[in-house]
DNA sequence: AAATTGGTTAAGAAATCGTTAAAATTTCGT
DNA sequence: ACGAAATTTTAACGATTTCTTAACCAATTT
């Protein structure tokens, strides 16, 4: 997932672009002021900036020239056509004048972020001692590396994912064949076993529970 | 220097984008058709094109889901917003509204090429003792060169990229044919089988590592 | 104890992969 | 513009891997 950094100090802007881009799946930081964002940007990950021109605390110009790694859209209000030359030449990918359209925005934020989709950048997945590295598909637990089959693989996800809680059979099932059908049930069944054969050939410690009549959870 | 391709068939505009750039000490290159253009892209090395919608022959839409590799900047008259969005989601990087300001295109053209700057240090592409250059098409693994097609490069290219990282089949196949048809699933396996037979000429080591109903992978 | 659910195993069915060869298409030189 | 050469796609086959089915026993619930 993306992370997009929105420094805007008017509030209904930011807000405004906040829920835009959440409706397409993005996590959004937020910063108020140019000192704000230089605090987050040494803390968080961000993908995407979004920057107001005019900020109190340090400024938006002096902010482009430092970030060199990040691309930045300016979202700023009209200003004279010599400034958005300059804001451009010093380091910022994208001009965006106030008011703007909405969707012209999104596909703006779009395009920067495909242009870096291209850097290796992996998507890791932990509980406790089991890494799943989504990326290449790969299964570490502990420092063993095992191999998943696709469907195993997408079982483990799921449990991984809700960390100890449990994963009801039906949605485990809908995940394997699309319907929950009830025949699939044994099959469910025989890749809870396989992926626990597999485990074992590790490690003697148990990681995945069932809960009867529900479904499965990882142990806690 | 950099090269920039201008494709307008309004010759007025051509001519003044023309002249801009020139000044600025970029190499250009003319086409006033879409066809006219996809001729050129093949024989020359470009590093920007500059685009108008509204051309004789070959659609500027078109051309946008066809090129991947090449930053495009589509000028042209005010259409509708709609519009303006599906071509920025289509894979243009940037939209800049006739009549335009000589130096935000300008500014526009230099931040396209400073984004591919950037990525300069991939232009040689090499992971462990393979190494592609794109500038001449030419494959090295160790001191053997070898010869690749233009399709079994494309591939082994995003193999590289994503340096040992699982590239999915989808992904591969939307960039062999533009679209994710099942049959040409079939011809991705011959692709890969021919790529793979190649390499065996020259070493034993086994490169391309399937990664069962997912895609494939460089062995790590 | 009977009925239901869970776990394991093994075998058959289904899907995917790898290779080969031929047909279709594109490219290239003349 | 034509035919030759190269490239890509299609089709077929066997090999391999994965998935499902079915049978059987253990565990849990009623």
């Amino acid at each position: 997932m993306k992370t997009i950094l929105i420094v805007e100090d008017d509030m209904d802007v930011h807000h405004l672009i906040r829920e835009l881009l959440e409706k397409e799946k993005f996590k959004i930081l937020d910063a108020y002021s140019g000192t704000e964002s230089m605090i987050i940007l040494e803390k968080e990950k961000v993908d995407l900036i979004l920057l107001d021109l005019m900020l109190p605390g340090l400024n938006g110009e002096e902010m482009i020239k430092k970030i060199k790694e990040i691309p930045i859209i300016v979202i700023s209000a009209k200003i004279a056509e010599k400034d958005k030359v300059n804001v451009l030449l010093n380091g910022a990918n994208d001009y965006i004048t106030k008011p703007f359209h909405k969707e012209e925005l999104l596909a703006r934020v779009k395009v920067q972020l495909r242009i870096n989709e291209n850097k290796r950048e992996d998507k890791i997945i932990q509980y406790k001692d089991i890494i799943l590295n989504d990326t290449n598909h790969s299964v570490y637990i502990g420092k063993n590396q095992m191999t998943l089959t696709k469907t195993e693989y997408a079982i483990m996800k799921q449990l991984m994912l809700k960390k100890g809680q449990v994963v009801a059979k039906t949605k485990l099932l809908e995940m394997i064949s699309g319907d929950t059908e009830d025949g699939d049930e044994n099959s469910l069944k025989v890749h809870i076993s396989n992926i626990r054969k597999k485990i074992r050939k590790v490690t003697e410690q148990e990681y995945i529970e069932s809960v009867w009549g529900i479904g499965f959870k990882m142990c806690e």
